[in-house]
RNA sequence: GCGGGCGUGGCGAAACUGGUAGACGCACAGCACUUAAAAUGCUGAUCUCGCAAGGGAGUGCCGGUUCAAGUCCGGCCGCCCGCACCA
C-alpha cells in the first residue's frame, strides 16, 4: 500500500536511517542489552541490590501464547509500560518488569486440537514464537523472572496454593481488629468445634447447616462419627466439592465460568452451553464478596472498572422473610421491599424450587390436574436454553403451584405460583410478589388476573404513576386532540399534534372517559386501559396497617426499618444481605490445566496430596481431544493408569491415609484462569524452589505500582486474583490484602472497515480511494463508507506486527503505536500514519548524524533558544510519561527535533546541538526509541559511560522554562482581537498587565470612543476588556 | 431497560485546574533543490463572504451560568462498552 519506507535509491546518502538500517541496528543492540543483562534487577539480599533506590513494581498483563503470534494489541500495551519502566530506571528507581506466560486453557489445547499436535509442543512453539515477537521489540523484561504457568514448577505452587484454599474456612466473625472476616486454617475450626464453641457461620449472612447445629446440640464434637465430622468440616473449606448448575457445553467439553458464557455461547467458538447439575470444585468466594466489594475503595482503577466489579459481586440490603404454606414447611424469601409487604398478593417459587418437588411428589394435597400442569410447566421451562430464556424475558410464563400462603402482614391467603423469571440460584428461589410495585410483578399478574394493590404512592402527586391507553402512532389524527388529554392526560408522555404509543392519566375515569369519547371515532377500544402502572420508587406507605404495626404515611426508607423491626421481632424473618456473586466453579473437563493435588478413596471422600509431592504432574496422553457428550466426563479418566493409584503413590501423607489403600485421583483439571490469578507473586522471586516466593521478595516488591491491560479483564481476572491474594494475605502468605493499586486498561487497536449503504462489510482488499475521502467497492463501483471496526481476518485487516517491523523497524512501530492517540482510547490503525513516526525518526537522525559520513554532529556554538526549548522538552516528556500521555510527549519531541532541523544550506554545515544537548536529547528520546537512542550514543563515543539506557534521566532548570517575552490577546467581550508582546515580569502583575494592554496602540485604537466598563487580566495569560 | 464512557478540520488527535480552539502527525496544495522523479527543506490550509485589507460563523443539537465555556449546569440526539427477569 505505502511504498514510504522502500530502502535507499542507488545515490541516496550511505548513512541514512531506513528500515534496513533499524532491522540491522535494532537486534545488534537487542543482543548488547541480553549479553550484559541490562534489565536484571536483582532482589533484596542478592549482591548488587541497591537499598538505597524506590522500587517501582510496573506489572503487564501477560499473554496467552497462541498460535496466531503477536496481534498489534499486545505491542501497545507492552510499549507503555516499557517507557514508564525504561524512565523510572533513568529517575534512580529499581524497577521490577517482569513477562511470562499464561499458557495453560482453552485457546492453546482448542489451537492444538486443530492442529493434531501435542499441546505441550504447540504451546511450547507458541511461546517461543511470542519471546522472539516481544525482544524484537526491545522491551526491557527482566528475562531471568520468565516462567510459564504450564511449568511444573510453578504450577507446583498453583495446586500449593489451592491446598491452601482447601484447608481454610472463612471466619465471618474475623479478626476483631479489622472487623472483616478472614480466613483462617480448619485444624483452627475443628478445635473450636472440640472446646464446643457456637459452629461459625459460613458466610458473613447467614447459612442453613443442620449438621453443624446438631454437633453443636449434642454438645461434643467427639461423640459425632467420623463421617459426620467430615462432612461437617468439609462444609467450612474455602475449596469445597459442591453441585451447582453449571454451563456445560458439550462441544468443547466442559464447564465455563459465567464471564466466559456470552450470550448463551461459549466465549471460546461461540458453541452452544447448556445448564447442568454437577459436582465439582468451588471456591467460595461468596464469603469475601463484601471484602471484594468494600476494599475498591481504595483502589486506584478505572471508576468504569471498579463499577462492573461492584455490579458483579451485587450486594444488595433486604430482609428475608418467612410466609406460612399449607401442607409445607414455611417459604422463605428475599426482598429488597419489605415496607411493601401489605401489597404481596400472591408468590412465587424458582421452578427448581424443593417446593414444586414436594408438590409433585403429592405431599401437598394438590389435586392431580393441577400437579400434571405443574410437572409439564417445570420440564418445560427446564428444557429452555438460556438463549431461549433471554428472549422470552418479556413475555411472563408461570402456572399455580396449588398451594396457598398466608401474608403475615395481613393475614391474606394468596396462591403460590411457580414461573421462570424467579431464579433458583438468587436469594431463596422464592418471592412475595407485588405487582403494584415491582415491573415484573405487574406483568406476570397483568397476564395471569391477579388482583394489585397498592401500597406506596409518590410523595409528589405529579410523579404518580397513572393510567395507560396504549395508541398506534398515527391511529388519531392530531384535529381530535381531546380536551380531556389536555386536562388529564400526561404532558410529558402526550404532545401537541403528535400521538405517541402511550398516554397516561392520572386517574382511571378520566382515561376510561377517553377511551369512550375515541370509540365511536377511531379504533381505539375502552378495553385499551392498561390500570395503573407499576409505582417502583420511594414514597409514602398507604393500606399498610394491621393491629401490631402501621407503616401508613412513613417514607420508603423508615417503612423498611419499621417492618424489618416487626418481622424480626415476631420471629418471621431478619434482615439481610445478598449477593449476586457466585462461588468459583473451579474445575474443567479438560486436559490441558493443572491438575488437582486432591485424591479420592473408594467411599468417595477426598485428600490432600502433601506438599512434600507436589506438584502432581499432568500425564502424558495420547487422546487428549474433549470427550463431546451432554454429560460432562472428566478428561484425565482417560489416563488410566496415573488416575488409578495409591495413597502412597500419590504422594498422601500416611498420617491422613494408609500408603497402600487404594485412590483414583482426581481427573479434573484447573481453569485457565488458575495460573493467572497469583503470578504478580511469582515473579517476586521467580526461580525460588522451596517457597511461591519469598517474603523478604514478595514484602519488598508488592505491591504493583502499575498494572497495565486489557478491560475484557474487568471481572473475571481481576476478580479472581483479588480472591486468591486476599486469601493468601489472611493466611499470612502475602504481603498486601489487595494485589493491584494502580490499574490502567489500553484501548483497544481496531482498524478501517468499509460498510456498504445497506450497512453490510466489505473487506479491505475489494476497497478502493477514488478520490480524498470517498471510497468504492472495486467490484461494483458502489460509495462505501469508512466506519471502524475490531480487526477480524474476514475483514482482512489484521496487522502482522512482524510485517510492520520489517518494513520500519520496531522503533518506528513503538512510536506510531504510542503517537496514535490516548492510551486509554481505542483508536485505528492507519498504515499511512507510521510514515509521520517514521519520517520524525529519520530527521532526528539527521540532525544527530552525518549522512553521508556516519559521524556524529556536534556544533561548539550553543543556541540559546534551543537550549531553552530542551529544557522544556525535559520537562514536559517527563510529566508526559507519569501520566501515561506518550502522544503528547511524542509530539513535543518532534517539535524540538523540527526546531533542531538546520534549515537549508546549513543542513551541509556541522551539527545545531552540542554534544551535550545531543545527549540530554537522546536520553529523553531513549524510552520511546531505545535503539535508535543507543545507535547515536554509541557514535557519539559514549561506550564507556555504559547505555545510554542506563544514564540518569536529565534535569531541566525551572528558571530556563521561561520566555523573556510573552504574546498575550487581548480580547474585547471575550472575543481575541489582538495580540500584544510584553516582556514576561510585565505580564506576570495584573496591574503592569492591564496597564501594559490599556497603553497599546492597537487596544486604543479598537476601544476607541467607547466606555471600558471593566477590566479582566489574568497574568500571564490574557487580557479582556468589557465595554459599556 | 439499567449502569459507564464518548461526540473537536478530509483523517488520527491537542487544549492538564473555565482564559489565544485545532499543537503534533497523516493526507492535500504550492515553492525551492533536480534534466526528471524520489528524498529533503520551506510555505499554505476549520468553514464562509471578499481581489485584498478585513468581516462573520464554528468543538453533535437546544438552552443556561460567567467578563470569558470544547471545558461547568439542564434537556435532547447519536455512537461505543458492560450488565441484563438478581426480587
Amino acid at each position: 500500500m505505502s511504498n514510504t519506507a522502500q530502502p535507499t535509491t542507488t545515490d541516496a546518502p550511505r548513512h541514512r536511517y531506513d528500515a534496513q538500517r533499524a532491522n540491522e541496528l535494532e537486534p545488534r543492540w537487542q543482543e548488547a542489552w541480553a549479553r550484559a543483562d541490562a534489565f536484571r534487577q536483582p532482589n533484596p539480599g542478592e549482591p548488587a541490590f541497591d537499598a538505597s533506590r524506590p522500587k517501582f513494581y510496573c506489572l503487564d498483563m501477560f499473554p496467552y501464547p497462541s498460535g496466531a503470534g503477536l496481534h498489534v494489541g499486545h505491542p501497545e500495551g507492552y510499549t507503555a509500560t516499557d517507557i514508564i519502566c525504561r524512565y523510572k530506571r533513568m529517575k534512580g528507581f529499581n524497577v521490577l518488569h517482569p513477562m511470562g506466560w499464561d499458557a495453560f486453557g482453552l485457546p492453546a489445547e482448542q489451537y492444538a486440537i486443530a492442529t493434531g499436535i501435542h499441546p505441550a509442543q504447540t504451546t511450547r512453539t507458541a511461546i517461543d514464537n511470542f519471546r522472539r515477537q516481544l525482544q524484537r521489540f526491545g522491551f526491557c523484561y527482566d528475562w531471568s523472572r520468565e516462567f510459564g504457568t504450564i511449568d511444573p514448577e510453578y504450577y507446583k505452587w498453583t495446586q500449593w496454593i489451592f491446598l491452601k484454599l482447601y484447608d481454610a474456612w472463612f471466619d465471618a466473625e474475623g479478626d476483631e481488629r479489622t472487623n472483616a472476616g478472614k480466613a483462617r486454617p480448619i485444624n483452627e475450626l475443628v478445635t473450636r468445634f472440640e472446646s464446643g464453641a457456637r459452629p461459625p457461620r459460613l458466610n458473613q449472612d447467614a447459612h442453613e447447616f443442620s449438621d453443624a447445629e446438631k454437633a453443636q446440640s449434642f454438645g461434643a464434637w467427639a461423640s459425632l462419627d467420623a463421617a459426620t465430622r467430615r462432612r461437617i468440616i468439609d462444609s467450612y473449606r474455602l475449596a469445597y466439592i459442591g453441585e451447582t448448575t453449571v454451563n456445560w457445553c458439550p462441544r468443547l467439553g466442559t464447564v465455563l465460568a459465567n464471564d466466559e458464557v456470552i450470550d448463551g455461547k461459549s466465549e471460546r467458538g461461540g458453541h452452544p452451553v447448556l445448564r447442568k447439575p454437577l459436582r465439582q470444585w468451588m471456591f467460595r468466594i461468596t464469603a469475601y464478596a463484601d471484602r471484594l466489594l468494600t476494599q475498591l475503595d481504595g483502589l486506584d482503577w478505572f471508576e468504569s472498572t471498579k463499577t462492573m466489579q461492584r455490579e458483579w459481586i451485587g450486594r444488595s440490603d433486604g430482609a428475608e422473610i418467612d410466609f406460612a404454606v399449607d401442607g409445607h414447611r414455611p417459604l422463605r424469601v428475599f426482598t429488597t421491599r419489605p415496607d411493601t409487604i401489605f401489597g404481596a398478593t400472591y408468590m412465587v417459587v424458582a421452578p427448581e424450587h424443593p417446593l414444586c418437588a414436594h408438590v409433585l411428589a403429592g405431599l401437598a394435597g394438590v389435586d392431580e390436574r393441577t400437579r400434571t400442569k405443574l410437572k409439564d410447566y417445570i420440564a418445560w421451562a427446564k428444557n429452555k436454553s438460556d438463549v431461549e430464556r433471554q428472549e422470552d424475558a418479556k413475555e411472563k410464563t408461570g402456572v399455580f403451584t396449588g398451594v396457598s400462603a398466608i401474608n403475615p402482614a395481613n393475614g391474606d391467603k394468596i396462591p403460590v405460583w411457580t414461573a421462570d423469571y424467579v431464579l433458583m440460584g438468587y436469594g431463596t428461589g422464592a418471592i412475595m410478589a407485588v405487582p403494584a410495585h415491582d415491573e415484573r410483578d405487574h406483568a406476570f399478574a397483568k397476564a395471569f388476573n391477579i388482583p394489585i394493590q397498592r401500597v406506596v404512592k409518590n410523595a409528589d402527586p405529579a410523579g404518580e404513576p397513572g393510567f395507560r391507553i396504549d395508541v398506534n402512532e398515527g391511529e388519531v389524527p392530531g384535529s381530535q386532540t381531546p380536551d380531556i388529554v389536555q386536562k388529564y392526560g400526561s404532558p410529558e408522555v402526550y404532545t401537541e399534534g403528535r400521538w405517541v404509543r402511550q398516554i397516561i392519566f392520572r386517574a382511571q375515569k378520566h382515561a376510561s372517559e377517553f377511551a369512550r369519547t375515541l370509540k365511536h371515532k377511531t379504533s381505539i377500544h375502552p378495553d385499551k386501559v392498561v390500570g395503573f402502572l407499576p409505582y417502583v420508587g420511594d414514597g409514602v406507605n398507604v393500606n399498610s396497617s394491621n393491629k401490631e404495626v402501621s407503616l401508613d404515611t412513613l417514607p420508603t426508607p423508615e417503612a423498611k426499618r419499621v417492618i424489618t423491626e416487626w418481622i424480626e421481632k415476631k420471629g418471621l424473618g431478619r434482615r439481610r444481605v445478598n449477593y449476586k456473586l457466585r462461588d468459583w466453579t473451579f474445575s474443567r473437563q479438560r486436559y490441558w490445566g493443572e491438575p488437582f493435588p486432591i485424591v479420592f478413596d473408594d467411599q468417595g471422600n477426598h485428600y490432600p496430596v502433601s506438599d512434600a509431592a507436589l506438584p502432581v504432574t499432568l500425564p502424558e496422553i495420547a487422546d487428549y481431544a474433549p470427550i463431546e457428550s451432554d454429560d460432562p466426563t472428566a478428561l484425565l479418566a482417560k489416563a488410566t493408569t496415573w488416575a488409578r493409584t495409591t495413597a502412597g503413590a500419590a504422594g498422601v501423607s500416611p498420617e491422613v491415609l494408609a500408603p497402600d489403600t487404594p485412590v483414583t485421583r482426581e481427573c479434573n483439571t484447573m481453569p485457565g484462569s488458575a495460573g493467572s490469578s497469583w503470578y504478580f507473586l511469582r515473579y517476586c522471586d521467580a526461580k525460588n524452589p522451596k517457597e511461591f516466593a519469598s517474603r523478604a521478595a514478595s514484602d519488598y516488591w508488592m505491591n504493583t505500582d502499575l498494572y497495565l491491560g486489557g478491560s475484557e479483564h474487568a471481572v473475571g481476572h481481576l476478580l479472581y486474583s483479588r480472591f486468591w491474594n486476599n486469601v493468601l494475605f489472611d493466611l499470612g502468605h502475602a504481603p498486601t490484602r489487595e494485589p493491584f493499586q494502580k490499574l490502567f486498561h489500553q484501548g483497544m487497536i481496531t482498524s478501517f472497515a468499509y460498510q456498504r449503504s445497506d450497512k453490510t462489510l466489505v473487506p479491505v482488499d475489494q476497497v478502493e480511494e477514488k478520490t480524498e475521502g470517498q471510497y468504492i467497492e472495486t467490484a461494483t463501483g458502489q460509495p462505501v463508507a469508512q466506519i471502524v471496526a475490531k480487526m477480524s481476518k474476514s475483514l482482512k485487516n489484521v496487522i502482522n506486527p512482524d510485517d510492520v517491523i520489517a518494513e520500519y523497524g520496531a522503533d518506528t512501530f513503538r512510536l506510531y503505536e504510542m503517537y496514535m492517540g490516548p492510551l486509554d482510547a481505542s483508536k485505528p490503525w492507519n498504515p499511512r500514519d507510521i510514515a509521520g513516526c517514521y519520517r520524525f525518526l529519520q530527521r532526528a537522525w539527521r540532525v544527530c548524524v552525518d549522512e553521508s559520513t556516519g559521524a556524529p554532529r556536534v556544533t561548539d556554538q550553543q543556541d540559546a533558544d534551543l537550549e531553552r526549548q530542551l529544557h522544556r522538552l525535559i520537562k514536559k516528556v517527563g510529566a508526559d510519561i507519569e501520566r501515561l500521555a506518550f502522544n503528547t510527549a511524542i509530539a513535543a519531541m518532534i517539535e524540538f527535533t523540527n526546531a533542531a532541523t538546520p534549515a537549508g544550506p546549513a543542513q551541509k554545515a556541522g551539527g545545531v546541538l552540542t554534544r551535550d544537548q545531543l545527549e540530554r536529547f537522546l536520553i529523553v528520546l531513549s524510552p520511546f526509541a531505545p535503539h535508535f537512542a543507543e545507535e547515536v550514543w554509541d557514535k557519539l563515543g559514549n561506550a564507556f559511560r555504559g547505555f545510554a539506557c542506563h544514564q540518569p534521566w536529565p534535569v531541566f532548570d525551572p528558571a530556563m522554562l521561561v520566555d523573556s517575552e510573552i504574546e498575550i490577546p487581548i480580547s474585547i467581550m471575550g472575543k481575541v482581537r489582538t495580540r500584544i508582546l510584553l516582556p514576561a515580569d510585565a505580564a506576570k502583575e495584573p496591574k503592569t498587565l492591564e496597564a501594559a494592554a490599556m497603553a497599546h496602540a492597537e487596544v486604543q485604537k479598537l476601544i476607541a470612543g467607547k466606555e471600558v466598563k471593566k477590566i479582566i487580566a489574568v497574568p500571564g495569560k490574557m487580557v479582556n476588556l468589557v465595554l459599556g
